[in-house]
DNA sequence: GTCTATACGAGGATAGAC
DNA sequence: GTCTATCCTCGTATAGAC
């Protein structure tokens, strides 16, 4: 009998399964990707998929939430009323954010937005980069000025989408044009 | 005996099909579309939509072929070199086909980018894009001047989302705005 | 934790009547 | 042009052995 906590069954198997999972989704699509391509990758059988999930939305759902508490985190930690300086490091954690979950994480939201939007996980995504917009914005901002900051915002995604997809340029490169971009975009074409 | 051209069995069901498929695959995605919704909701069953189409994936070029047509000859179009009134030109131009074709084809291509991507037609609207992209840059340009370029061309496309999914202002006004917003990215945040 | 076997439905696609 | 009927494949999900 063991009293360590650890149980000798255990295994990665079910962080395994979301990280290929990931890569399928983002590549294939959710629906187009069949959970025998994900047991197959991972090298058990179906089945054995349905020991760590109880259906297939639980997994893009267990992808979704580590992404989502980033969101959050960077909601929580942003300083209000906003600053030029927390404005530009708000921005920074954003993009930092991006680079660590990587093209895939935005090809899968992309891709999957009807099918994520469904799911309880879709509309606190939804709801967390409304706050995040919220924070970027000007003390009562309009639909027009948060349009600046979603454009912003998508600035990152649409370099490193271009980097990889279109084949035009390389990664860190874009990355690093797509922030003064991304800061200009915010602040309405104006020097600071 | 008919001579005037006119089949009396000619029907307007594939134009229709098309339109149908068009708000399915947006709305719900290639994938988790299928031939039975489409022909449901068009009235008729699912081995008739067969006689209009060999395949599904038909039915997604049938779609986007238009669309094509109409990017392309935005770039025919165009004067070369680029003159500023030129580029505000084919800006405008893109920004009435966006407008043209409307939120669910940009919904289709966003969400069913490996799909198409797949597709012979696929290739021909990325390359499409291309010459559009190249057209509106500077004669020489690198990639992250080309990058400016396509985040503008984005703004229209975020402007149209962002007014009907993230109920965020209205279509019209979000759209004035995007063109102003494009023309700043596209000019570096340097006034004319 | 993982397996084999299987239930059950839905998918795309075809054949042939009308 | 459209139908009914059917084929075959693949999907998600479960039962029960090891």
């Amino acid at each position: 009998m063991r009293s360590d906590g650890v149980d000798s069954r255990r295994t990665d198997t079910r962080e395994r399964a979301v990280g290929v999972a990931l890569s399928l989704f983002a590549q294939r699509g959710y629906t187009a990707t069949s959970l025998r391509e994900i047991a197959e990758q991972l090298g058990i059988t179906k089945a054995a998929l349905y020991f760590h999930f109880r259906t297939k939305e639980e997994i893009l759902t267990a992808i979704l939430r580590g992404y989502l508490d980033g969101i959050n985190a960077l909601v929580v930690d942003a300083a209000r009323p906003l600053t030029a300086d927390g404005q530009e490091a708000l921005l920074r954690g954003f993009a930092a954010h991006q680079e660590r979950w990587g093209l895939d994480l935005v090809m899968l939201v992309r891709q999957n937005y009807t099918e994520i939007h469904g799911l309880p996980i879709g509309a606190e995504i939804k709801s967390a980069m409304r706050s995040l917009i919220e924070a970027l914005s000007p003390e009562g901002a309009g639909p027009e000025q948060r349009l600046r900051v979603r454009l912003a915002l998508s600035a990152f995604q649409i370099a490193a989408v271009t980097a990889s997809i279109e084949d035009d340029g390389d990664e860190a490169t874009l990355r690093a044009s797509a922030y003064p971009i991304a800061l200009e975009i915010l602040r309405g074409g104006k020097p600071a």
